[in-house]
DNA sequence: GGCATACTACTAATTCGTTAGTAGATTTCT
DNA sequence: AGAAATCTACTAACGAATTAGTAGTATGCC
């Protein structure tokens, strides 16, 4: 049985960036071709870890004729979202903020990046400003 | 012979998290005691972990009569850098810009947070604009 | 001195992630 | 039609992570 929002491996990462990027629903082949263009996988590598994915919940397969069908059942921002809150779970007690202050306080980020994010964090503040507390 | 720079597991985390907070050297004991306050692991498995960090190369032992001591080879901050950039570029092509600001856009930080950020921007932009461009 | 406690070194078992091969059915090409 | 390619389902194998037990030695308490 689908077993609920776990995390993505890596390699499963791989996939799912292909699937979320082609137009559903996909294929074995067209994931492999999309993610590993020169064949860096084999196909039934891509195929056992797409059935996997199915299994953890991540894809739902559909036979059509004598074919497989996938199609993501999550969407990207959920499953980086669920990344983050877990990376930041293990290091920063689960504050994503904290997170966040290590990365600004960092140095890791340009000046074009700290530019963008001020901008950023002004808008949200001047619509915290207007919205109110809700 | 040790690996350099690898990536901590979750359960290595644990142990480094300790680590980090006891005054160098620590013993297995100290460190279970500290990770694990109720003994939710065993005295084997906190040894058998840091050994294997040694092995890794994220912590020295040196035998000091006939007992162990550890050391950290690693500060926090340079795993929690690592980590974030692992994050980064499994998610979002290795920018750890690009991650901050979906952080920050993703609504999961509180009020209070964003104004914590706006500060640290704010201080970081004036610091930017004082050395000039160099 | 002897019993209990503690520590070390070694081994083991389980699970998960990753990769891919094989067998058999089906489809397609010539 | 017959050969080649493709697809599916199943199996396998290896490494890493996690957890802990056992045997042996040393230490400390009564």
């Amino acid at each position: 049985m689908p077993q609920q929002s776990r995390e993505l491996s890596p390699a499963e990462w791989e996939l799912m960036a292909a699937i979320w990027q082609l137009p559903p629903p996909v294929t074995v082949r067209q994931v492999l071709t999309r993610a590993y263009p020169n064949a860096e996988k084999a196909y039934t590598t891509v195929q056992t870890l797409m059935n996997i994915l199915v299994d953890k919940g991540f894809l739902a397969r559909r036979k059509v004729g004598n074919r497989n069908q996938y199609e993501a059942l999550v969407d990207r921002s959920g499953v980086v979202g669920g990344s983050v809150k877990n990376l930041a779970s293990r290091m920063f007690h689960g504050s994503v903020g904290a997170l966040a202050s290590y990365l600004v306080g960092s140095g890791q980020l340009t000046d074009e990046e700290i530019a963008e994010l001020r901008d950023i964090l002004a808008s949200k503040t001047a619509e915290a400003r207007k919205g109110g507390q809700r």
